[in-house]
DNA sequence: GATACCCTTGACCATTTGATCAAGAATTAT
DNA sequence: ATAATTCTTGATCAAATGGTCAAGGGTATC
């Protein structure tokens, strides 16, 4: 009988920690380099590991890729299922844009996986897109228009209202390189939060009479 | 005397046309898949050439690349350049994001290969990126800051209203995977052109007493 | 129509890179 | 302790890929 790749069949101690050092350092890499210009050779010295060992954890190159997008979709989507229907329409939508800023903030590196990945036709993620995300979306997009209904907030496409928060916002991450350099400085997080809150919000006010 | 390889020394009518079929071929290529995921192979297939031809007109993958970013590079400043500080306000920019948003829907693969070249650092554009975007930006955000101090806008900070345009107007191009899943459907440029302008312009008016 | 330069290519090369393997070290279970 | 399993790695491979070369085919100029 011929011998035949054993792979473990417990989830140790080992794994767990080894698994998440190598997703740790290939998102450094994946998002600096995208999914063609990183290599299992970076990946495996920013982990401190040698390549074979790497590959006994994620037998392909794909399949850190693949697992590392998964790790971090759900995350994404959070702060616009907390969007709700019950409170104040500024109010969530601050919130959402507000928190959407500080994720750009907080974790650039995960933006840019994600911008690169859609950006290059999204082959890995078109089931997430067409699927949750779309769904999601949709659902939000009717509480946003029940706002409009209710004349709480000024009448614009709901989708493409999301689509702009969406776009400013990652802005900040995945385009930090043009907004320093045309700023000639690192940019203010806060200073950008609330020029971004502004200019999307103030739209969005309805005419007091 | 060794034999040092040759270079032409004028431009004839063939170089002009099989640089163009090359840039042609490289903007496809390039903005599918990135400096680093596209290969000379493809290029040459794509330009209908053998790769050593290709490479007799630009030595290295490199130089196309390089090439094809200053090619298009003036073209992409051009819509902010004539933002007119005498017009009205309103109606120069909503003159500049159309005109953003039209170059999204007609040349995607140059807003992507941008997007893809300042998502990986900026790395063959950095000069232009601080010098003359900056420049050009500093100028406009004078205007922009001149329109405010008028009052005939609301008070955004100029910076800030440049990025949420630039950020939104590409955001069609370089997400339209995303944008068209979420749709579920083919985005119609003409709708988007409409949302967009409400989203980013209705803000700033100045409220009537 | 000869001459000088430009254009084109098949064959080739060196390096990079994703992936494998066999064998030994460490850990866990009995 | 010892057997079974998991973990680790140096050596190696095959394919992909950027780039070279020498030689032959075209084109323009005189």
């Amino acid at each position: 009988m011929p011998h035949t790749k054993a792979k473990p069949v417990v989830n140790t101690r080992i794994q767990a920690r080894n698994k998440e050092l190598i997703l740790e350092a290939a998102l450094d890499v994946f998002s600096a380099s995208g999914f063609r210009g990183a290599t299992v050779d970076q990946i495996a010295a920013k982990s401190e590991m040698s390549k074979p060992n790497l590959l006994y954890y994620f037998r392909r190159k794909e399949d850190i890729y693949v697992a590392l997008l998964e790790h971090t979709l759900s995350d994404w989507l959070e702060p616009l299922r907390e969007l709700n229907p019950e409170g104040d329409p500024l109010t969530e939508l601050a919130r959402y844009i507000s928190a959407k800023m500080q994720m750009s903030e907080a974790n650039p590196k995960a933006s840019r996986l994600f911008a690169n990945e859609i950006l290059h036709g999204a082959p890995m993620i078109e089931k997430f897109l067409k699927g949750p995300l779309r769904h999601l979306v949709a659902e939000k997009c009717q509480v946003i228009q029940s706002w409009i209904a209710a004349g709480k907030i000024a009448p614009v496409d709901p989708y493409h209202l999301i689509f702009a928060i969406w776009a400013v916002t990652q802005h900040y991450a995945d385009f930090s390189v043009q907004v320093d350099a045309v700023l000639g400085r690192r940019e203010d997080s806060r200073a950008a939060e609330k020029a971004v809150l502004e200019i999307l919000l103030r739209g969005l006010q309805v005419k007091q009479y």
